[in-house]
DNA sequence: CGCGTCATTGATGTGCATCAAGTGGTGTGG
DNA sequence: CCACACCACTTGATGCACATCAATGACGCG
């Protein structure tokens, strides 16, 4: 959320966040095709973002937790172009886009952060489409879970423990991998000593190893 | 550019997109590390944009021709995250983007063309993960010769003939694959009358079977 | 307890990368 | 104007990373 607000500002900025939706695991918060109406602000639960075509090839796009926004694929052609669905229950903050773009001129700040945000999830896709074009199987699944801890942790979580909220074929969907290739890099993790692995639960032993590993400094 | 401004508005967006600035084959409009100020409109010319990690590895994110907008991704931290390279000589319209938002305030459609310009390319990167997540070499060639000739098709160009402005190894490098890939790719669809191609002049002879490729139809 | 879903592990296959040689087009300088 | 060098491209031979196919195992839920 934006700083540095008076009172007033503050007050424009509750109004568009104030109704709450909740999502039941396995649901969608929006389909492709939908009409776009809003951004959603997660509150708490976790979602992914898949799309799909008609030939049945289907990826999902991205991995979102509680503070960030979706939904901004929609604005371009004023319906969705894909499926967020909740991995757990979640609930969600409705903005109605119109309301922001009324208010983000009215307060800067919020017009800024509105840039920001997509700025930011632009900037995460190049890094994925770097992932997905030059790196393997075991660095792409380094990344993956380096990026997941550093997200986790920037919310207070701890850094090295953590519960995956998706399934081997979701991961695999996002990396451009299949289920198989997920769980043998896990597995081979574990043998290093780098991970310990117990279905979803994972514990990061070795940090720098996966730092090492996506910079290819192992290599 | 936005539709149905009055001409006081359209006073307004005339005077951000004053500046041009002249962009010489091979050398950068921006580079990674660079300070944020503008967006870049392209009036003439064709650009990518790619990203270089410390380890070497790198990848074009995109190319860009006459009428997009690039720069986005400086948004975030202030700061460009990739470079963006003229592969003819271009011409593009600086943009301030401190002014882009002060004017947006005012000209609703602006703030509005705006998002959508944000949007469109979070839809676009979406696709480019979808291809490279899960499409063979050939049908990502097929997708961006499709992408490639539908451009240009509506800049008035003509869809089945095109000069290619980038390598093999560019368009490898777009698409996660090696120049070799790329290059045999080519040759495949030549023999089975797909294409002609002569060095970077390529002729469309059957968009159809294109299309089928991406689609999966063909298997 | 028994079933369904998700995960692990092994055996085999294949698409693309890699390595390597050769061709053609372009630009430069004699 | 031609000789040369350079670069992009093509094409073939081989290898490897990951996909695919298949069987088994672990967990959760009615």
């Amino acid at each position: 959320m934006p700083m540095g607000l008076n009172a007033q500002e503050l007050d424009r900025i509750e109004e568009v966040v104030a109704v709450r939706r909740k999502i039941k695991r396995g649901t969608a918060l929006f389909s492709n095709g939908e009409k776009f109406t809003s951004l959603y602000a997660i509150r708490t639960g976790f979602f992914k973002t898949c799309i799909a075509t008609e030939d049945g090839r289907d990826q999902v796009t991205g991995f979102q937790m509680a503070g960030e926004v979706i939904g901004l694929d929609g604005i371009v052609n004023d319906h969705h172009t894909c499926d967020a669905v909740a991995l757990e229950d979640a609930e969600v903050c409705v903005m109605p886009f119109d309301r922001i773009e009324e208010i983000s001129r009215e307060v800067n700040a919020l017009q800024h952060h509105v840039h920001k945000i997509m700025s930011r999830e632009i900037v995460r896709e190049h890094g994925v489409m770097l992932l997905l074009g030059s790196m393997r199987a075991e660095e792409r699944l380094a990344a993956f879970l380096l990026n997941l801890t550093q997200r986790l942790r920037t919310r207070g979580f701890s850094a090295s423990s953590l519960i995956l909220r998706m399934t081997r074929e979701e991961i695999g969907s996002y990396l451009g991998l299949k289920l198989e290739t997920v769980s043998r890099a896990f597995s081979r993790f574990q043998e290093e000593g780098i991970l310990s692995v117990k279905q979803r639960h994972i514990e990061v032993l070795d940090p720098d190893a996966l730092q090492k590993l996506v910079n290819g400094t192992a290599c």
